[in-house]
DNA sequence: CATCTAAAGTCATACGTATTACCAAGTCAT
DNA sequence: ATGACTTGGTAATACGTATGACTTTAGATG
C-alpha cells in the first residue's frame, strides 16, 4: 500500500475510530478524549506521516483556504515583497494565496468577481496562450480577499454580492473606511522627509505627484502640502505624472520652470524620472536640486547619487494584511493597522544652493 | 434559498439526473446524452449561475489544482514578471499557484518538501507573525512544481519520494537535463551581446558575473567566452559578484584594473554596480567604457546613460511554462522550450576610446 | 417474431473529513 | 437502589462531484 494515509488508516493505527482522530488532531478533545488515547492517536498519525487532505476538509467545512490578492501588478518590487510577506503568513496557516494581477484602470467588466457568461469551466485543460487576465474568483472559490486600494472599485460590486461576500482586508487604504486596512502611515512618512529637507534649509518645494487617485497618494499630497504650509515662506508646485520613468521625466521638467529647490516624489520610479529632468536641465542633484523618494526599492540604492528616500515595509505589510485577514476569518473582530515608514538619508539631499 | 446552487440544482432545473449534468458540463457526451438535453442542462446551469465546487471536484478526482511556484525570491521584477505570466495561465484553466520564496542557499532542511517533525496542522489558525519560510508542501497538496533552477538541490529530494512525485517543469535550468525545462536562450543572448559590443569595435572585455553556480550563469559565462575566444585578438576577464548593487561595484573595481573596454553583466543589478565603480574611477560611460546588461528590468531604463541589456521574456517564459506543467499534468508528452532575448541597445555602449 | 445492438440516461457509490447524535460505563447524590 | 450526571468514546452522516455499472427504449437484423 503505498498510497498516503487518511485518517481511518490513523484510527486502525491507534485502535481507536475515525471520529476521534478527527476530534483529537482538530485538538478539540478537552473533556471527550482521555489524555492516553489523545497520545496514541499523535503517536499513530506520526509514524504514519499523516497529513489531512484539504480537499476533503475543505469540503466538509465548504471553505476552501484559499485568499484572494488583488494587486495593480507583482511586476513592481514593493507588491513583490507585500506579496511574499502576506505569502508567508497565509501559508503558515494552512492558506493559499491567488494573486490577481489587476492593473489600475481595467474595465469593470473584468473585475475578478465578474464571471465570463457561459463559461462553465470544463477539467480539462488545453494548455495554451491565454490573453489578459482571467476571471478567478468566479470559480476559484476564495475564503477572503486582500486587495489594494488601487482595486478599490472592483470591491464595490463584491460588497453588493448576496451570497455570503468573503472577508476582506484593504492594503494601503483609507483607515477611515469602515473596511479593515492595513497600510503605511504615508502621511507621517512625508511630513518625515518635509523635515528632513526643511531642516537642511529648503524652502522651495516641488512635488512629482503620481497620478493615480487613490487615498495613498492622495494623503502624501495633503500631508506634503499641510507639513509646507507650516512652514514660513515655504512655496510648494505640484505636478502629476504616471509611475514610470518617462512620464516622471516629462513632468519634472514643468516642476522645474519654478526652481523649486527640492523635489518631493510619491514613489522611487518617479524620482528617477526627475533625476533624468534634472540631468537634462543640467541640474547638480543635490548640489543645485535635492530629490526626495519614497518606497526604497532596489532602484534607490542604484540611482547615482544614491537616493534618499522613506522605506515602506512592504513585507511587514503584507504579513499584517494576511494576519488581519486570518483574524478576520478566524471570526476576530476587524483590525485596522498602521505602519511607520523609514527615512533613508543617502546622497540625493543636500543643503539649497547660495543665492 | 440563497446558497449557491449546486450540480443537483442544476439537474432539477434541466430535469435530469445529477450526473447527467456532471457528464455534460464535463463535455463528455459525445454519443451518451442527446444534444436537446445537453443544451438544456448549458441553459439551467447558465440561468442558475453554476459554478461548481471545486474542493468537491479535487475531492473526487484526488488531485488539488493547486501548483507549488519555487523560487529565490519575488522581490525581483524578474521573477515577479515570472509569476505574473505563470499565474495568468494557471487561472485561466483552473489552477492556483502557491509560491513558495526559496532563497539560493536556504538549507535543506527547509525545503518546501520537508514537513516539520510532528507538525499535524491543525484546522485553528491563531493569527501572528511567524519566522522564516514555512512547509508549504508537505499538507497543501500540490498537482505540480514550477521551480527556478536555484531550487535544484531541494529538487532532487522531491524526485526520490516514493508516493507519486507531482510533475515537475524548472524554469531556466539545463535544457540537456532530463527534466522538462523552459527556459531563456541566455547563450545566444549572451553571442548577441558580444557581437553587438564588437562590432563598435571592441577587443578588451570584462564579464561580471553572478556568484550563484546555476546552469542560467554558468551558460552565459561559457556562452560569452566561446564569443570571445572567435574574435582575433580579442581579451576577457572575469570576476564574480553577489547580485546586488554594493557587491557588483567592489567586483568591478576589480575588473576595471585590467583596464577592459566593454563590461558585460550577467544582471542588471550588477551593472548597476558597475555604473559606480565607472564613476568611483572616473570613467565615463559610455565613452571611456561600454557596459552590458540582461534582465532588462525597469532600473535598465533609470540609470543614466540608459543601460544596453538583453530583454528577458519573463512574462512569456512563466506563461510558457505553466502551459507545459498543464500540458505534462494532462498526459501529455514533456517539452523543453527555449525562448529568445532581445537587445536593446541604448546609451551605455558606444566605440571604445582611441588609444 | 425473437434477438441483438446502440442510444440515452439513471443509480449508486466513493473520495476523506468534521460533527451531531447517540451510547456504555462509572460516579454521585438521595 | 435508583435516577442523574460525567467521562470517554463510537456510529452515522453530509459535503458535491465524477464515474463505472446498470436500465430502458428504439431500431436493426436474422
Amino acid at each position: 500500500m503505498t498510497r498516503r494515509p487518511t485518517s481511518r488508516d490513523v484510527a486502525v493505527a491507534a485502535g481507536v475510530s475515525q471520529s476521534t482522530v478527527s476530534i483529537v488532531l482538530a485538538g478539540k478533545w478537552a473533556g471527550r478524549v482521555s489524555a492516553p488515547t489523545a497520545q496514541a492517536v499523535h503517536e499513530a498519525a506520526e509514524r504514519l506521516g499523516y497529513r489531512p487532505n484539504l480537499a476533503a476538509r475543505n469540503l466538509r467545512l465548504g471553505q476552501t483556504r484559499t485568499v484572494l490578492f488583488v494587486v495593480p501588478t507583482l511586476t513592481s518590487p514593493f507588491f513583490g515583497a507585500v506579496y511574499t510577506g502576506a505569502a508567508r503568513v497565509a501559508a503558515a496557516h494552512g492558506f493559499g494565496v491567488v494573486v490577481y494581477p489587476w492593473p489600475a484602470g481595467t474595465a469593470r467588466e473584468r473585475s475578478p468577481f465578474a464571471a465570463p457568461r457561459g463559461a462553465v469551466p470544463a477539467p480539462s485543460h488545453p494548455a495554451g496562450a491565454v490573453e489578459g487576465p482571467s476571471w478567478v474568483a468566479s470559480w476559484k472559490e476564495i475564503d477572503g480577499v486582500l486587495a489594494s486600494s488601487m482595486a478599490a472599485d472592483a470591491l464595490a460590486e463584491l460588497l453588493a454580492r448576496d451570497d455570503g461576500s468573503p472577508a476582506l482586508v484593504m492594503l494601503d487604504s483609507d483607515p477611515a473606511d469602515p473596511v479593515p486596512t492595513v497600510n503605511v502611515d504615508v502621511a507621517e512618512s512625508m511630513r518625515t522627509l518635509v523635515a528632513h529637507l526643511a531642516g537642511l534649509g529648503h524652502r522651495r518645494f516641488g512635488h512629482l505627484a503620481a497620478d493615480i487617485d487613490v487615498w495613498t497618494f492622495r494623503t502624501r499630497g495633503e500631508a506634503l502640502a499641510a507639513a509646507v504650509a507650516e512652514l514660513p515662506g515655504a512655496t510648494l508646485v505640484r505636478q502629476a505624472a504616471p509611475i514610470a520613468v518617462d512620464g516622471a521625466r516629462t513632468a519634472a521638467h514643468v516642476l522645474l520652470r519654478d526652481a523649486p529647490t527640492a523635489l518631493l516624489c510619491d514613489a522611487d520610479v518617479l524620482a528617477a524620472g526627475a533625476y533624468k529632468a534634472a540631468r537634462d536641465a543640467g541640474l547638480d542633484v543635490p548640489g543645485d536640486l535635492s530629490i526626495g523618494g519614497i518606497d526604497d526599492i532596489l532602484l534607490a540604492e542604484a540611482l547615482e547619487p544614491e537616493l534618499t528616500t522613506v522605506r515602506l515595509p512592504a513585507e511587514a505589510l503584507g504579513e499584517r494584511a494576511m494576519a488581519a485577514l486570518l483574524e478576520l476569518l478566524d471570526g476576530g473582530r476587524p483590525q485596522t493597522v498602521s505602519l511607520p515608514g523609514d527615512l533613508v538619508v543617502r546622497a540625493s539631499t543636500a543643503p539649497p544652493p547660495d543665492r
